[in-house]
DNA sequence: CTGGGGAGGGGGCCC
DNA sequence: CGGGCCCCCTCCCCA
């Protein structure tokens, strides 16, 4: 719904360039799928064999400037000023400091349907956190386990506990729609679906994105070679969840 | 039905 | 330890 997307260019601060994903292809020459897919096949023909021609992306997010300063924080000021600038101003490297270590190049990827971990039920409840949320059960084992109170989910450590809390207590709220979100970058994420801000561009096709998870994904459908291969059929596909669709409405019906 | 965009969530890592 | 950021992933919806 929040297809309110397409609204004004406010903070078209800067669009991180991603250019250098066009030897992305470099790179899948190097990581030929039918090695890959054969990797292993464990859940069927899912099997996925990754293609990373991602593997560029760290050094993608260069400023391409082609954009409009306009920097006029919305309604919102965007929190927190520091992962503003950070990611507008500081040149929109705000990867290339970070992300400096280039994913693996063989993130050889098999599918395996996970989990999605996702408590919604509890979501809702947007109760301020308490003490008791980090209930320290008896250590039984050898290691301690937190658990999160809103849900059955226990982790090792207390800060991965409260970060996990978050998820229930969402703390950042949008001042625009009111939506709450678990992370101030969240927030920023969807603050941008109110402005119209969209630093992520596409070397490719100059179409922008307000999220670089979404042009990583869109990046996949300029590769000749997409990142998740059929075990069976070698046909690659962009997103895991074509890939599944694939398999499971035919092509490795037998195993799926 | 498939492909792709939009949006959001979680875990991990670094500072 | 907390904050910030990144990657990966998933879901929903539309063309």
């Amino acid at each position: 719904m929040p297809r309110s997307f397409l609204v004004k260019n406010y903070f078209a601060r800067q669009k991180p360039n991603y250019s250098e994903l066009e030897c992305q292809n470099d790179s899948l020459e190097r990581y030929p799928l039918a090695e890959l897919s054969s990797a292993d096949s464990t859940s069927t023909c899912f099997t996925t064999g990754l293609v990373w021609d991602l593997s560029v992306l760290p050094a993608l997010y260069l400023p391409t400037s082609q954009t409009e300063p306009s920097a006029t924080p919305g309604p919102l000021d965007l929190s927190s000023p520091s992962s503003l600038s950070s990611s507008a101003s500081s040149s929109g490297e705000e990867d290339e400091g970070r992300t400096s270590d280039p994913p693996s190049p063989e993130p050889v990827h098999t599918y395996a349907p996970r989990q999605r971990m996702k408590c919604t039920g509890v979501m809702a409840h947007m109760s301020p956190p308490e003490e008791e949320e980090e209930r320290e059960t008896p250590v039984t084992a050898t290691r301690p386990a937190f658990l999160c109170k809103h849900c059955p989910k226990e982790y090792t450590s207390l800060g991965a506990l409260k970060m996990h809390i978050r998820s229930h207590t969402l703390p950042c709220v949008c001042t625009t729609c009111g939506k709450a979100f678990s992370r101030p970058w969240l927030l920023r994420g969807h603050i941008r679906t109110h402005t119209g801000e969209r630093p992520f561009s596409c070397p490719h096709c100059n179409r922008a994105f307000a999220d670089r998870s979404n042009l990583r994904a869109h990046l996949q459908t300029h590769a000749e070679v997409k990142k998740y291969q059929c075990g069976v059929c070698s046909r690659t596909f962009s997103r895991m969840s074509l890939l599944q669709k694939h398999s499971s409405s035919g092509c490795c019906s037998t195993s799926v």
